[in-house]
DNA sequence: GTTTGCATGTAAACGGTTACATGATTGG
DNA sequence: CCAATCATGTAACCGTTTACATGCAAAC
């Protein structure tokens, strides 16, 4: 999803400045599935005011920079739900890690076990925050949380039954 | 990964055309994490002949445009351990499904059980597709495959799981 | 007193896609 | 006869990232 699109969705939920927003996507339950950073988030949010989808207020604060707080327009939210109702650009999985497993036999053992270590590890931490994150507030956000606990459980179950199999240490057998 | 990196990978494996590369990306075992379109590769192979990491040789065939053929160097094998070796890009999952599930409650219910089902359709011929794929020729790529097999499987299994609660029709208990 | 958080934005660079241009061969 | 496959490449465009520029307030 295009970060247009995202910062309309975020502000059919309430209104936010580019700042929060950003927030949005790194601690929310978008984390996972989409991100942006400042460089596209303030262009975006000054398209589509130019468009109307969005309208901003200044709001002037003593003593600390002016903050601009956006909020979707009848017309912005009309558009986003077309944009959900047509048909959604293929969800894509680009990993870096399964391309280097697939050239296990180019790489020493010792940097694979770490490689298989960190995924373990990346895995894990997902899962906790996921697990840990706040119960979700309608059925929509309560499927997106369990399907992410259902992959990221099953990812790490994977890896750590496979783990062995491509780390065995051949001479260091002590560790 | 980047285009560059991946055509390096794919050379290691055996000489190739630009073209042929691209159909590797399509149909071989790279297809569910990488890809990449002529746009990209062509350019990319450029480069990477410019710099040393591969070298040419152009095959003229009886009343058929030439083909040139991409091999490997020693200097772009060395270059290629060393990306692996190095610290990978992370993983990442876009996913405008899950973004759109996320505002369930803006989209009318029957685009919604449209939506799973196109989800659950496609999760379904993708591990089709992998589970009747040509056995692994190395220990990295029936890791990758297996892996493969094994999210897809629960995200079918999910999906199937959860459709009822979406999608259950209100008025038109028929179908 | 230094780091973190809040807050906005721009410009250059990057990596990539899409569309275009070309053309012969093979299979239906 | 038409479509698909093989085969190469360029140019325009697009969205995004990265780095830069600025600055106050609060917490540590």
């Amino acid at each position: 999803m295009d970060v247009r699109t995202a910062c309309l969705g975020i502000l059919t939920r309430g209104d936010a400045t580019g700042y929060e927003i950003k927030k949005l996507f790194e601690d929310g339950p978008y984390h996972y599935f989409v991100e942006a950073s400042f460089g596209s988030i303030y262009p975006a949010l000054g398209r589509l005011t130019e468009e109307g989808l969005v309208s901003v207020r200044a709001e002037a604060r003593a003593k600390r920079p002016e903050r601009k707080v956006y909020s979707i327009t009848d017309k912005g939210r009309r558009a986003f739900v077309e944009a959900l109702t047509g048909p959604l650009p293929e969800d894509r999985f680009r990993s870096p890690f399964l391309f280097a497993m697939t050239f296990e036999d180019l790489v020493p053992n010792e940097h694979l076990k770490a490689m298989l270590d960190h995924q373990i590890a990346t895995a894990q931490s997902r899962l906790v925050q996921l697990e840990q994150s706040a119960s979700a507030t309608n059925r929509g956000q309560a499927f997106v949380c369990d399907f992410g606990r259902t992959m990221y459980a099953t990812m790490l179950q994977y890896l750590k039954q496979r783990r062995s199999e491509f780390a065995a240490p051949v001479l260091d057998a002590a560790e």
